[in-house]
DNA sequence: CTGAAAGCGCTTACAG
DNA sequence: CTGAAAGCGCTTACAG
């Protein structure tokens, strides 16, 4: 039997209107509350309501008014943990207006990014927030051109027709480094995203500055990895041990090789005594690849990582990393779509160092 | 400047229709390919819409047709990786069709769940997939009489007016125990989620099938955790190991007091020589525990999880996991929604075990 | 093959 | 304070 067969016609609010004895006029004015209604009139329409189980129709509702209760999430993948907590903190502003939360990955492609934002744009969304494929903004803009509200996610200010939201990746990686430093770490790596995005380039700038800042002589090394994964990680630490010959290559099934027992004074002076990652996950696959070769954390390497995602406190070694207020990030990407009037704003919000138990003092 | 005062008027029909000399009938023909249009008149219509850049309005379409192009997702948690690797198989689907994905939480929250499908049946949504709080689907049920077609996501067929779609827990958790078995474990462990949670209960079934079909004398133990989580996993395994005198107690700080040293024949006769976890997240925290003890996997202890998260395999120690369909399960769910005539069906998907590292022959 | 008209469910000036 | 009517953008019988 086919589901759309079944099911009693829902009320409308013409039936409310006819059991209240009322005209459809006043029904709607009572729901939306936008002109007095006489006391005993409310009453009656209300038991209509209530007694019809009437719930409005939004697609009715949207066609007049213009605008349909939801906002447009693109993200890049759905399951980056840190997207989906910033999401998790859009819905949580958007339940409280009633609005619905409709998401998307674009899988960092930028035609299937193109097509999201124009299908959420002729949705009649109340507006999109969307974390940006690459800094080809053109469809965005777009969007914007057509009255739809758009800020941008974890991405920085563009030109004055779309709001912005992010944290300051540069400070909360020079806060990294500067703790890093503070414990006598001198030989530092820097395990770092693919350069084309953004929050690459400013984490990078951020590491010179707490470098500049600290007024130590620091070696600096940084590794590009192709993206912000834990598999990213673990490759590259491990092509740093294989470097160091303190590990085998890895075997050609993705699955790393079994450590060789290690003495702390087999480690070379090459390996740097300290890890920062560009995100926990990176973090994540660092550690994996370190204790593979026996080497411990944080008595012979330090790591940090940046994002706080839930599972760094929940790592074999919890992590010492630099929070987002990802949750709030996105309760207000959210909030700038939903308080009126809509206008065109731009937020930074501080991160944090956490400090949990991935970091020491340098051995030696 | 308020946003929504910028940008030129978007194209409606009637524009299309008049730049190319014909009635918005017409133009609707092309648009729906409902009926022969005249290749010349055709083409004059696909000029203007390219011409004035025409996206179809979806309300005004929705409002006729009684179907917004859209599928509401009701998950319990969004930062819960199985739940987001479904949805990004129901999302590859969905676009597909052009269809959008309403995503929200509820929390574990009855209320919430009663909210969030109430709204989405108000907003004239295709169909809704609802990953069920508990057993109680009067809300499902009564959006369903409403005709909208529902389908519940991991979880069991239910009275006949909605679809179902899961993996076969209780297989795959007797899976994961003769497996264990069949390595030559005799002790076993299974750390099970929530009691009230349909999966705990399917998956303590399958462990006792995979026990008595392996005619073997099995000694197991069964912990029930409060959720599904890193972190009660974590604790469960510590809980277990401070029984046997193999930890200290855990911090009131939450952070875990660092190991003792500990040798291989140190470990007690309590202590079981396979764990296994109702799943990855669960098995991820007692990964955890157990390196804290010093207690090597799997040369010390098996460990099996369930789900196949993306993370199981970057875990410090691949984890050997019963493998859910994950994105299959999402894909599908979604289909059930979008493939006409929508009926109520129910699917059932096999789970497969995932041999990583972290399951070897017990020791001694 | 094409057009004119009705209508989906709601909101909102406009009269009264 | 309340009602009658127009109209949001589209699709679809119904005529021609």
């Amino acid at each position: 039997m086919a589901i759309a067969e079944r099911g009693a016609r829902p009320a409308r609010v013409k039936d409310v209107a006819r059991l209240a004895g009322v005209s459809v006029g006043t029904v709607s004015n009572v729901l939306n509350g936008r002109r007095s209604v006489g006391e005993e009139v409310r009453e009656r329409v209300e038991a209509a309501i209530e007694e019809l189980g009437f719930v409005r129709n939004a697609t009715g509702r949207a066609l007049r008014t213009g605008s349909f209760p939801m906002v447009g999430v693109s993200v890049l993948d759905l399951t980056n943990p840190f997207f989906m907590e910033a999401a998790a903190g859009m819905d949580r502003r958007l339940r409280q207006d009633g609005f619905v939360m409709a998401l998307s990955s674009t899988h960092s492609d930028a035609g299937e990014e193109a097509r999201t934002l124009r299908t959420f744009a002729g949705q009649g969304v109340r507006g999109v927030v969307v974390s940006p494929t690459d800094t080809d903004l053109a469809v965005a803009h777009e969007i914007a051109a057509r009255g739809v509200p758009v800020v941008l996610f974890d991405s920085p200010a563009a030109p004055d027709d779309m709001s912005s939201i992010l944290a300051d990746d540069r400070a909360g990686a020079a806060m990294a480094v500067e703790h890093l430093i503070g414990l006598g770490h001198r030989r530092i790596l820097f395990l770092n995203g693919p350069e084309h995005q953004r929050q690459s380039r400013s984490r990078l700038a951020g590491v010179h500055d707490g470098i500049a800042r600290s007024g130590e002589e620091i070696s600096l090394s940084v590794e590009e990895l192709g993206s912000f994964t834990a598999m990213e990680g673990r490759a590259g630490v491990r092509r740093l041990l294989v470097g160091c010959g303190l590990a085998a290559p890895m075997g050609t099934d993705g699955i790393s090789v079994p450590a060789r027992p290690l003495t702390v004074e087999g480690l070379p002076e090459e390996l740097p005594t300290a890890i920062f990652c560009a995100n926990d996950l990176i973090a994540f696959g660092a550690m994996t690849a370190l204790r593979d070769a026996g080497i411990r954390i944080p008595e012979d390497v330090s790591l940090v990582g940046f994002d706080d995602i839930e599972m760094a406190a929940q790592m074999s070694v919890p992590l010492t990393t630099i929070a987002q207020p990802t949750d709030e990030l996105g309760w207000v990407a959210a909030d700038m779509l939903l308080t009126e009037p809509v206008t065109v704003r731009h937020e930074t919000l501080m991160p944090t160092l956490v400090r949990r138990r991935s970091t020491a003092a340098p051995r030696g």
